[in-house]
RNA sequence: GGGGUCUUAGCUCAGCUGGGAGAGCAUCUGCCUUACAAGCAGAGGGUCAUAGGUUCGAGCCCUAUAGGCCCCACCA
């Protein structure tokens, strides 16, 4: 016997107390099981400064919907949680807190400075865990691991160690990205690039040994003129060729400078001349180093002029810049000053302009490694869903340069790098070495700096499984299927797992990578804390529940693109859910009154077939999208079925049966009505869990889950093509009847004789059987089938069905006039149908091209439009008299 | 500069390998019919950006054009 439901869905009570029965029976975790196949996601790590946002809850819903499919299909399907120590971000919110408590970060030591990171850690980093909880996430959270914790840092060590041996990982003093606020080099996946105005300061640089005879270049960063080391213009250009190899007097210095040639230098472009800052600008950088320039860096850490910049000293870059150029102009040599538009290279964290400098630095080199990932596309270990990604993909791998891993923080994984104090000597290693391998003196000292998020985030897919141990956990669920992530992370996170992977597992980390755009607000705007257009998913799930979120996050939406999300949205997605609980509350009312263990087949009426045949269809069809990742066009089925098939008709159709005494037939109705319930309800589970479950457990005795019941398959005993195809023709007659009421303005209470004439047996039959619909569905008082007109009012209203008529005698209300119109309307719209399929039956080329299969189906509308057609001008003619 | 992507009903978007244009919201009409007014029954509304091409057949494939968005890029 079930439970009644209470009559209002309240999501709020019962999301809490589900996701506690899931978490207390353990139905998240998953083991290693060797009569199953496994099937795994490994969760992208959130921030442990992170606080739940529409990204993340899209991002978990689609994890949780695949792991939700496969668990119920069988699969010992892992989830794997866990959370990212989050580097920069995290090591600026510590700062900032501490300096709200007068604390300086550099006063109380490296050492001081982490216990307070740690404390932050433990504050905070659960938090998000809570609010992916919130969202219904099945995530095994018994394993749930954190990128600094011991087995990560381990991995992190082993990785390190390794490549540094196979001369993948160097040192080197090379130009990087500086942010000056945060006081750190970052990876050029960093920087972000946007176009400001600016301006192109035309320079003079005087020729040494003659008088009035000047070089001018343009420049849109007057002040690393103080890093100057050459001016270069292209070998070829005319114009220059007699001044290669002259020196320049550098205005505002008392150094002088070669003119250098080299092909770099666009003669088109500016003045032909460019300045060479190799300390400050990438191009440079690369022209100094083929020419053995010096390098001079002019820049302290905070962007402020260095020691070297004269009277310009300790000013900040901006207003040396003003200063310079004001002092340039008294000298005479600016020449002029244009508007100019530039890219302005940002630090992505904190959007400082990120200054170009020469650091001693580790690096990644990328050339074998990103070879690797590149043949994985090609071979199909890896696929990106949609598979235009790997495009993207693989133009930045073409394009990589060496990553920089170094950072100037405290936060993170430190590089393993030991110098001896007394000779100099560097050692790579696990742990400190007790004694200098070259010297033997123990004045060892560890490299200050520590490592870039993304270097740990990197081996996420196989260090949360034990590697470098060579556990079952690693043998069983690795690879992982499956990794979902947006497409703004490829460069920073995929690619380097998967060039991670490759060269430490030798396999791709996963087969599949399902790519999701970005949520904007309603009007395409991204959402953000500036603009302040940000929904919170914790308030729409408050509100509407978390099934109405995550229903709203899949809809309408194709891999791969952004969609908007605003709050009628998550209405319509809050109505399906009252939708499915009426239902369900209307089913169990039944149920109380007959609950049949089980019927026979013979006691399945027609209707019953039907329903049961459509769910069997939408079981085949909902999977395989499913399969392929087609999220919202299986929820779309999975939504127009349970709304229109199950309740619009086959609830309203089995009404009559269950208010009757007739116990065979509402025993069948109610095991159908049970059966599809349940069928439609396990393919939901995956997108809206809680409600799924709690309709389930209380449609049955048990305690049981609908999580980890058997996901619904084909079956042949429900395969009833003909009374799918009767049922679809009482529809299209039940239609007819009510569109004809509807445009004659007949009363909704008003009940009519209906006559349904045919010479078609077997379309009599099914009206034969389907009587009943017509009276309920139809507002028929009584229905007479018979083979032809006799005893039918002449101006009867007619409905034309394929191979058949429909009367309604209607007396007084019929405007035969208005008949004729409704008739003519029918006959014009056959007659465009008639005409089209006659267009491509009467093709020659048509017959003999086109599949059989469609040239039949073709002719079967053809005899049905045209038997149709016939009907319609016997009526008309019948009506005009 | 290179690449990607989009242009479908008033709005927001689906449309899987080419075979008679769909959903939600909005609008209009009528219904509180004992699961649901967060509902029911009906209706209107689209030369699928434009121009070519391939095909028996194109919203879907190819080419060009226009407009929007995004990413990548060392032109000082």
């Amino acid at each position: 016997m079930a439970k009644e439901l209470e009559k209002t869905y309240n999501p709020a009570e019962i999301e809490e107390r589900l996701y506690e029965k899931w978490e207390k029976n353990k139905y998240f975790h998953a083991e290693v099981d060797r009569s199953r196949k496994p099937f795994t996601i490994v969760m992208p790590p959130p921030n442990i400064t992170g606080q739940l946002h529409m990204g993340h809850a899209l991002d978990n819903t689609l994890q949780d919907i695949l792991i939700r499919f496969k668990r119920m299909q069988g699969y010992s399907a892992l989830w794997q949680p866990g959370t990212d120590h989050a580097a920069i971000a995290t090591e600026v919110k510590v700062i900032e807190k501490l300096k709200s408590e007068g604390i300086d970060k550099n006063e109380i030591g490296r050492e001081e400075f982490l216990k307070h990171a740690w404390a932050w850690k433990e504050e905070y980093g659960g938090r998000i865990v809570k609010q992916l909880k919130k969202m219904g996430s099945s995530a095994d959270w018994d394993r749930e691991r954190f990128t600094m914790d011991e087995g990560c840092s381990e991995a992190v060590l082993e990785v390190f160690i390794k490549l540094y041996e196979k001369g993948y990982i160097y040192k080197g003093s090379r130009i990087i990205n500086w942010c000056p606020v945060c006081k750190t080099s970052i990876s050029d996946a960093e920087v972000e690039h946007e176009d400001q105005p600016g301006h192109f300061w035309h320079i003079n640089y005087p020729i040494v040994g003659e008088e009035n005879r000047f070089v001018e270049i343009a420049t849109t960063r007057p002040e690393t003129l103080l890093g100057d080391t050459a001016v270069a213009v292209h070998p070829e250009d005319e114009r220059y060729k007699d001044l290669i190899g002259k020196m320049l007097k550098l205005p505002l210095t008392d150094r002088e400078i070669p003119v250098i040639a080299d092909e770099y230098v666009d003669p088109e472009f500016g003045t032909g001349c460019v300045k060479i800052t190799p300390a400050h600008d990438p191009n440079d950088f690369e022209v100094g180093r083929r020419h053995h320039l010096e390098e001079i860096n002019i820049l302290n850490d905070d962007a402020t002029i260095n020691e070297l910049g004269g009277k310009y000293a300790g000013m900040d870059r901006y207003e040396a810049r003003k200063a310079m150029v004001a002092d340039l102009e008294a000298l005479g040599l600016l020449v002029k000053v244009a508007d100019h538009e530039h890219s302005v290279g940002t630090h992505d964290r904190c959007g400082t302009t990120v200054e170009p400098m020469i650091k001693p630095q580790w690096f990644v080199r990328m050339k074998e490694m990103g070879e690797a990932a590149l043949k994985a596309v090609d071979t199909e270990d890896l696929n990106f869903v949609p598979e235009r990604f790997d495009k993207i993909y693989k133009h930045w791998l073409e394009n990589i340069r060496d990553w920089c891993i170094s950072r100037q923080l405290w936060w993170g994984h430190r590089i393993p790098a030991y110098y001896c104090q007394d000779c100099g000597e560097m050692t790579v290693a696990k742990m400190m070495p007790e004694k200098c391998p070259a010297c033997g003196k123990a004045n060892l000292q560890q490299d200050e700096d520590t490592l870039d998020t993304w270097f740990s985030s990197a081996l996420w897919p196989f260090s949360t499984l034990g590697w470098p141990e060579e556990t079952e956990e690693l043998s069983y669920f690795y690879p992982t299927d499956v990794l979902v992530t947006g497409y703004d992370i490829i460069f920073f996170w995929v690619v380097r797992m998967v060039f991670s992977a490759l060269e430490q597992t030798g396999k791709s980390p996963f087969k599949y990578v399902l790519i999701h755009g970005l949520v904007r607000d309603s009007q395409g705007r991204k959402m953000s804390k500036s603009l302040g257009n940000g929904i919170d998913p914790l308030e729409v799930i408050d509100k509407y529940g978390a099934d109405a979120l995550r229903l709203t996050l899949i809809t309408g939406n194709a891999p791969g693109n952004d969609m908007r999300f605003y709050w009628e949205r998550v209405e319509a997605s809050r109505n399906f859910a009252n939708k499915i609980w009426n239902a369900s509350r209307f089913i169990m009312m039944n149920i109380e009154k007959a609950d049949p263990a089980e019927i026979t087949p013979e006691a399945l009426t027609m209707a019953d077939q039907w329903i049961l045949s459509k769910l069997n269809a939408l079981i085949v069809s909902v999977t395989d999208n499913m399969e392929h990742f087609e999220l919202g066009v299986a929820v779309q089925k999975i939504y127009d079925f349970i709304w229109e098939e199950f309740c619009d008709w086959y609830i309203e159709m089995v009404k009559p049966r269950l208010y009757s005494d007739e116990d065979t037939s509402k025993g069948a109705a109610i095991f159908t009505l049970k059966t599809v319930l349940i069928g439609s309800l396990k393919l939901l589970h995956p997108y809206m869990p809680f409600i799924t479950e709690e309709i389930f457990c209380n449609l049955q005795d048990e305690e049981d889950s609908i999580m980890i019941s058997k996901w619904p398959e084909y079956q042949k005993k429900y395969e009833f093509p003909e009374e799918e195809f009767a049922i679809e023709t009482i529809k299209e007659a039940v239609r007819g009847i009510r569109n004809t009421r509807t445009s004659m303005n007949v009363a909704p209470n008003r009940k009519a004789k209906v006559y349904v004439v045919s010479e078609n047996v077997k379309l009599r039959h099914v009206f034969e059987s389907g009587r009943v619909f017509f009276a309920t569905l139809g507002m028929a008082s009584e229905v007479v089938i018979q083979e032809d007109k006799t005893g039918i009012d002449s101006d009867a209203v007619s409905v034309v069905i394929p191979n058949g008529m429909i009367y309604m005698p209607f007396a007084e209300l019929v405007d035969v006039s208005k008949e004729i119109e409704r008739l003519e309307k029918e006959e014009k719209r056959l007659d465009g149908e008639i005409a089209r399929v006659n267009g491509m039956l009467n093709n020659e080329r048509f017959m003999s091209k086109a599949p059989e299969a469609k040239v039949q189906e073709e002719k079967d509308k053809l005899t049905k439009y045209t038997q149709m057609m016939a009907q319609v001008k016997e009526q008309l003619a019948h009506l005009r008299g």
